[in-house]
DNA sequence: TTTAAAACCTGATAAAAATCATATTTTATT
DNA sequence: AATAAAATATGATTTTTATCAGGTTTTAAA
């Protein structure tokens, strides 16, 4: 579904990419744009797909991941409003190397190729900010190898409820609700989901979540920090 | 111990960052920086501390890792000569992410900070190459991650010992040898030592490698790929 | 060259986690 | 509101892999 959202009236444009451009580029942007309304579950683009331009998260939560053995899927982050989709592949030129998937209704814009190109080389600071982005996703990506490497699963998903803690937290509400699919979870963490569910249990039991259906609370941060070990 | 190498007569100058630099910058950057010589194990700089520079490897093979549980080491990646050492850090504003120790009888230079983004200011090719090389590392750190997740460590050794023939072949000798300690490898797949000791046995079993003490030789490239799945 | 210290190898055992089976609850749909 | 479908939950079992313990070989150093 088409909509229409204004750059200047975006609430995430002074955070985002495009927090740099001076109002008149930023208007132009507006026009060159178009922008979606996804549906929870929806995907954005697949891994495999060429890419044609880049997309801008206005609202919602989108899962990027990689189809790995048998069409398992493994979620490699969660994207949140402000976030550029697609970067990577345009930048080196290749594929997308994972597929974009909305897990909750979600509002997205599209910027062509050649008006990406064109705005980004007439302000460096994007290109810089492109450039210590990529550094951080590096160093978390890293991280999480070393986690799944050497962390036992219930570490893991410790450190993964804190992550989604953050993600989930994000849009300013003061009790942060985690909603996910035990899958997706499992998905995350690199593990099955009945091992997730087990773990939920015992940290139910420890009283540092509490489950309602699908709907995760996180009640002790420090305790899962403690099992986490960080 | 301060070695002298002077950038124009370096072998991987042409296919490093600095190949796009003049005659004149290259010779510059020649009196700029330093070079030494670092023996098999020694380390180049420790993750946590203060990035001053970076470091441009001239000959030699590096470990790039991280420290996980209990000082396990984690190798995230190994570098060979043309890679830059230090640039995340450094463009992060951020204190080393990983640390780099030599795996083999190296000779590295140093670049310092204000030198460095002088030069790389002057040169937007420099940029637009380390956007290129985040978004490639950053693409193989995110499959390192879902084989984590989602291959057995049969698999995983596989993978490592066929990115580990592409590492040691790339000085250019036709037939690979690849001289790394089990406990290496083992922090490599994100394994114990023995596993891979019983993994490389019955690789060698099947015949598609072969060891003679420390070292391996890829015998069956296609065997490997077959059982890595890839 | 001898000796010490690493690194490597092998087997036995234990722990972690996956898989399978099946029941129950939640969610979505008519 | 009734029904179907999907997701969640729990137990039993098997597989994978780590850990421990003991050897042997290789490497490095005196």
């Amino acid at each position: 579904m088409l909509i229409d959202i204004k750059c200047t009236d975006c609430p995430v444009h002074k955070i985002s990419y495009f927090g740099c451009l001076d109002p008149c580029d930023l208007n132009d942007l507006w026009h060159k744009k178009t922008c979606y309304f996804y549906k929870k579950g929806q995907v954005i683009f697949y891994e495999g797909k060429q890419p044609v331009g880049i997309y801008c998260i206005n609202s919602g939560k989108i899962k990027i991941c990689k189809l790995g053995q048998e069409g398992k899927e493994q979620i490699v982050r969660i994207a949140i409003p402000g976030d550029l989709l697609g970067l990577r592949s345009l930048i080196g030129g290749r594929n997308y190397s994972n597929s974009a998937i909305t897990i909750e209704d979600s509002v997205v814009c599209f910027i062509n190729k050649r008006k990406f190109f064109q705005t980004t080389i007439r302000y460096p600071e994007i290109s810089t900010r492109i450039m210590i982005t990529l550094s951080k996703l590096l160093d978390v990506a890293e991280q999480k190898i070393t986690s799944m490497a050497q962390k036992p699963v219930r570490e893991r998903l410790a450190e993964a409820l804190l992550t989604l803690n953050d993600v989930f937290h994000s849009d300013g509400c003061p009790n942060t609700v985690i909603s996910l699919s035990r899958e997706d979870l499992a998905n995350m963490v690199g593990t099955a989901n009945e091992t997730v569910i087990r773990l939920l249990s015992e940290f139910k039991e420890e009283n540092m979540v509490a489950v309602k259906g699908r709907k995760i609370f996180i009640l002790d941060k420090l305790g899962l920090r403690r099992v986490a070990k960080i």
